[in-house]
DNA sequence: GTTCTTGCAAAATATTTGCAAGACG
DNA sequence: CGTCTTGCAAATATTTTGCAAGAAC
């Protein structure tokens, strides 16, 4: 599906802002912090305008931020399919790389006496794909 | 045990500053946050300071981070027992408070081909023990 | 044409760094 | 006293808000 597409879908209106953000996040297979996609777009637009955007977008439940301790913040598709699903995120400690891992379903483990999980975020660190081919 | 032996068992100073740190964490059941520590203790140290001691107290293991994805940032003691086991946090979407949950163990799912683990975070989001009694 | 979005300026917030003065052991 | 820590000033980074001009439908 194109970024059009997919901002139809949602009623929000297709603008080069948005555009550009989904073009980008969606034919990476990381996710990517504000900064990497303001470079990837060539400084196009304003930093408020990237705010904004994302923030749209995150309502409309089509992208979803993953913050690591560290304070990297970084951005990522919800696939459709995905959306509902709890899944995990992994954080390369190498290559400073946010991949989501559909695959890694989160079963919310047993609570204490009172609690009530609405929903779970995992971040999982240590050394991708590539780079523990590369070391 | 007191501020004042940790921080000597952990060859760190013994300044004011880090002694109410160490002395709010401790007391308190939830992470607290820079500002709630600062307005703790009275404002009575720069904010610089603080960072400062918050840095050295996560080197030396005393301190841990949590970070929420809607940016709140709250500091953990470390109780020696549970250091190194890997433990979730539990973030409450109603009192805003971070529990450490202790005898939630994380084990770490099954990682795709490739990736290799070094530690774990894991955020629960929902109603807190306090909070499911008084709704 | 009406409504939503952008860009700009500016403010609020968070965090880091250099340096001289001060506290710790 | 030597070394580590603090406070202050200032730089940097991140994010938010108001408002008028511009784009989307």
């Amino acid at each position: 599906m194109k970024p059009g597409e997919i901002l139809r879908q949602h009623n929000l209106k297709r603008t080069h802002c948005r555009e550009g953000i989904l073009a980008a996040v969606m034919q990476s297979d990381s996710a990517l912090s504000e900064h990497e996609i303001r470079e990837q777009l060539g400084e196009k637009f304003d930093r408020t305008t990237f705010y904004r955007s994302f923030k749209t977008l995150q309502d409309s439940r089509i992208l979803h931020k993953v913050v690591v301790d560290n304070q990297v913040v970084k951005y990522a598709l919800d696939q459709m399919a995905v959306t509902s699903a709890q899944h995990a995120h992994f954080y390369c400690e190498r290559c400073d790389r946010v991949q989501c891992l559909e695959q890694v379903q989160l079963s919310t483990p047993l609570l204490p006496e009172g609690f009530k999980s609405n929903s779970a975020d995992m971040i999982i660190k240590g050394l991708c794909n590539h780079c523990t081919r590369s070391v």
